[in-house]
DNA sequence: TAATACTTGACAAAATTAGTCAGGTTTGTT
DNA sequence: AACAAACCTGACTAATTTTGTCAAGTATTA
C-alpha cells in the first residue's frame, strides 16, 4: 500500500500553487525549485492536474499555473485519483470491467474491497489544501539559528 | 492505489481457512484448487500468514493450516499488513526512515499521509473474516439451475 | 521577441510484482 | 521402518510498472 511518486510530487506541487493562491499564477520553474522536482516530470504531473480541471495554466511571460478552485475546495483525493487513477483496489473494480471475475454472484471479496477503497476516498477527500495552509501557518515560521528549514536528505514525503 | 495479487490472495486464501474453522485443518492443495490459486505461489503467502500468527499448520498426513484466532479476531488488516508490509503510503513514514525527509520540521505532506495511512488501517481493521463469513452465508446459497457458482472467466477479486 | 506554457513521443534504468522451480524437512500412517 | 502427505526454504526469472530523461516543436502574450 502504498503512493506514487507521482500523487507525492503532485501534493507537494499543488501546495506550492496554492500557497501562491489569489497572488497570480506561479510557474513550473519555480515550483521544480522549490520542491527539487524535476521539471520534464513536473511537467506531465502538472498537465494532468490540469487535464482534470484541478489547477490552470496562464501563458506568456510570467504566466504559470493557478488554482482552478478555492484551495478550500481542492482534496487530496482530487490529486491522488487525478494522477493515480481511480482508486480501485482490485482490478474488478474498475471502471469497463464488467462481470469477468469467476467467482461471479458469490464474490465476498469484492465487498472489502469496495467497502475498503470508499472508507479510503473519504479520508483523501476529508482534507483540502484549505487544511494543509492552515496546518502550514499555524507552524512556527521564525528561523531560529540552527534550526534548519530545508536540509539535503535522502528523501521527501 | 492498487493492491497487489499477495494480498488479495492472501485474503481469499484466509476466507477458505475461515470457513473451515473448528472443523481441523485445510490443505494448500485444497485451497489451490478451490481459489485457483498456484500452489507454489499460496505456499509463499501461507508462509507469511503463518510468520505472523495469523494461521498455524498441521503437519503429515491431514496436515494443513488452521486459523491461529478465532474468525472476529483476525482482520483484514491482519492479513494485508503481513502481505504487503506496513500501510506507509510515504517512504519517510516507514520505520527506520529517521528524519532524513529534506523538508525537516516543515513537512506538511507528512502529516496528509500519516492521517490518511491510520484511516485506511482503520478501514481494513474494521472488517474481520467473521464479517466475511456473516456475509458470505447471508446470502443465497441454492443453486438455481443456470445460476454458476463458479464460472471461468478472466480474473478475481 | 523573449519568456513561458503546451504537446507528443521515444527511450531507458530501476524497482517491484508475480510466479516458477528445485530441492529440502517434518510428521503421521501403515 | 518406510513412505507419502504436507510444510519449508531460497534461488531464479519474466513481465510489468514506475520513475524519470530527452528532444523537438507549437502556441500565447507581456
Amino acid at each position: 500500500m502504498k503512493l506514487s511518486t507521482k500523487g507525492k510530487y503532485g501534493v507537494r506541487a499543488l501546495f506550492e500553487i496554492a500557497r501562491q493562491y489569489g497572488q497570480g499564477p506561479l510557474s513550473i520553474k519555480e515550483i521544480s525549485e522549490r520542491q527539487k522536482i524535476s521539471l520534464s516530470y513536473l511537467e506531465q504531473i502538472l498537465h494532468r492536474l490540469g487535464k482534470a480541471g484541478i489547477i490552470e495554466s496562464v501563458r506568456g511571460p510570467h504566466g504559470g499555473y493557478v488554482l482552478a478552485r478555492r484551495p478550500a475546495e481542492v482534496t487530496i483525493g482530487d490529486v491522488v485519483r487525478a494522477l493515480e487513477g481511480p482508486i480501485a483496489l482490485s482490478h474488478c473494480l474498475e471502471p469497463g470491467f464488467g462481470s469477468e471475475c469467476y467467482q461471479a454472484d458469490d464474490c465476498v471479496a469484492r465487498m472489502v474491497w469496495t467497502k475498503v477503497g470508499e472508507k479510503i476516498e473519504e479520508a483523501l477527500d476529508s482534507i483540502s489544501f484549505e487544511h494543509l495552509l492552515q496546518q502550514y501557518h499555524g507552524k512556527d515560521r521564525e528561523l531560529v539559528p540552527g534550526k534548519k528549514r530545508a536540509v539535503a536528505g535522502k528523501g521527501a514525503c
